[in-house]
DNA sequence: TCAAAAGTGTTGTTGATACACCCATGA
DNA sequence: TCATGGGTGTATCAACAACACTTTTGA
C-alpha cells in the first residue's frame, strides 16, 4: 500500500500566512503584490514551499523571517488546509494556512512589494488568500474571547485603555476598557507593571500600565457550559 | 518563482480520520490493525492518499466510505496538518487530520481488521496516530459546549436521558440531564417530538422524545466574554 | 401502593455589562 | 480650577448548577 504512495502525479504542498496586525486602529494584514503570473498584480499572501526537513510550522516562520523579524511574530497557529485540485492554475499545490500575529508597537522593516492592508477593504487577492484572511481573521476574534492571544497582538507594556483600543479595532466592535481590565484580571492574565505613562497632551490622569503574564497561548475560558464539577473542597 | 516548485523532492499528501462514536456509553474510536510493515500489527487511523481530483475533505469521505456508510457519518471536520519530516518511516508523507462523528444508533458493517477502541484506553499505535485521536478528542469536547455538534453524536429522535448519557461519555464526566435540557433549549436547538418512549422493565415514566432542529454544525454561544453590544430594542 | 424514571420549580452563584462617580494631571 | 482622560464602586442581568419536589408509569 505505502510503496506505490509515489506513483501517482506529483503534488507540491506551500504554506501561506495572513500576518494580522492592528495599525492606527484597524485590523491589518501583510500582503505582497505579485510581480508574475498568474494573477500578475494581485495581493498575496507571504509563503512559500515546504521544503524535505522541516514541518510546516518551522517552514511558515522560516519564510516569513524574509519579511517580518521572527522576534516580532508573537503567535503562530495553523488555519487549515486548503486543497481544491484547482486552488491555483498549472500542477496541484495543497496549501497549509496560518494565522500569525505581530504586536502594534513594532512597525517591521517590510520589503518594497509588500504593504499592510486594511481587513476591512481588501484589495482584489489572489487564488483563494481572501478566504484565508477571512477565516484568520475569524480565528482571531473567537480566540481573543476565551484565550489570552491579546498578548500577541500587544505592547509588552500598555494601558488599559491602548488594549481596549486594540481588542476594538481587532473584534469590530466597541469594548469597554473597565469591563476590559475586570474580565482580564479575573483570569489572572493582567499583571500591574507599576509605572504608569504621562499623560497627554490634553491633560488627563497618567493610566497605569500593565502587562500579560505570560506568552505562549492558552485557554482562560474553557468551559462556556457544561462545566466539569468543580474539585470539592 | 512557481515554476520550479516540482522540482523538488516528491512528497506524497494523505488524508486520516478519528471516526468517533459513542458505544456501550463509552467514546470509541474506529482503528484498524496494519498488515503490513512498517508498525505491523498495530492500530492505524483510516484514510489514505489524496488523489489528483478531489480536495481533502472529499477524500476522506471517499476512503471512508469503503468502511463506515457515508449516510452514517453525521460530521466531518478538518483536524490539523500533521508534517514532521520524519513522522512515517520512508518517503515523507504530509497528513491532514479529521474528526468524525457517528451517531449512536447506528452499528455500520466494519471490514474484518478494523474495530471500536475505546479511547481512554488505546492500544499501540502507528506511527502519530494516537496524537490525532486525542486531537479529535479534544475538539469534540470542546465544540460539544459551544455548538450544536451533539446532533451528529445522537439518533435523530432520543429522550433526554439519552442525550445526557451520550454526553457524558463524551465529555468524561456526568452532566446533569435537567441542566441540559434547558441549556439546549434555551438555545433552540431540541425540539420536543411529540412522541414518547415506553418506559423500561422497572416501570418509570416514559420518555418525551426530542429531536435537534437541523443538521450541520454552527456556533450557539458566539462568545464567552467581550459580547458585541446587544441590538437596542 | 411502591419503586423507578422523567420532568418541574426554586434558589444560589458566577461572571459579565452598564454607568455613575471619584481621582490625577496639564494648562 | 477646569477640562480631560483614568480608575473604582455598584446595580443589574443572564446563564447555569444544584437539588428538592412532583408526575407518570409498571408491577
Amino acid at each position: 500500500m505505502r510503496s506505490h504512495i509515489n506513483t501517482h502525479a506529483p503534488l507540491a504542498h506551500e504554506v501561506l500566512a495572513a500576518v494580522l496586525q492592528v495599525r492606527s486602529d484597524t485590523l491589518k494584514v501583510l500582503l505582497w503584490r505579485r510581480a508574475l503570473d498568474p494573477h500578475l498584480g494581485r495581493w498575496s499572501l507571504p509563503g512559500g514551499r515546504l521544503r524535505p526537513d522541516e514541518d510546516v510550522e518551522t517552514s511558515i516562520r522560516r519564510q516569513l523571517a524574509e519579511k517580518v523579524d521572527v522576534r516580532q511574530l508573537k503567535h503562530v497557529e495553523q488555519l487549515a488546509v486548503f486543497s481544491a485540485p484547482d486552488r491555483v492554475p498549472g500542477p496541484r499545490v495543497v496549501a497549509t494556512a496560518f494565522l500569525g500575529l505581530v504586536p502594534s508597537d513594532v512597525d517591521p522593516e517590510i520589503p518594497e512589494d509588500t504593504e499592510w492592508h486594511d481587513l476591512a477593504a481588501l484589495p482584489r487577492t489572489a487564488f483563494d488568500h481572501e478566504a484565508i484572511v477571512l477565516r484568520a481573521r475569524d480565528r482571531l476574534r473567537s480566540k481573543l474571547c476565551y484565550t489570552n492571544v491579546g498578548f500577541a497582538l500587544a505592547p509588552s507594556e500598555f494601558s488599559v485603555s491602548a488594549l481596549r483600543s486594540l481588542y476594538s479595532a481587532a473584534l469590530g466592535y466597541r469594548v469597554d476598557a473597565t469591563n476590559l481590565q475586570r474580565v482580564l484580571s479575573r483570569r489572572g492574565q493582567l499583571v500591574p507593571t507599576g509605572r504608569t505613562s504621562p499623560s497627554g497632551r490634553a491633560g488627563g490622569r497618567p493610566a497605569a500600565l500593565f502587562s500579560f503574564v505570560g506568552e505562549g497561548v492558552h485557554i482562560t475560558d474553557p468551559f462556556a457550559v457544561f462545566r466539569p464539577p468543580p474539585k470539592r473542597h
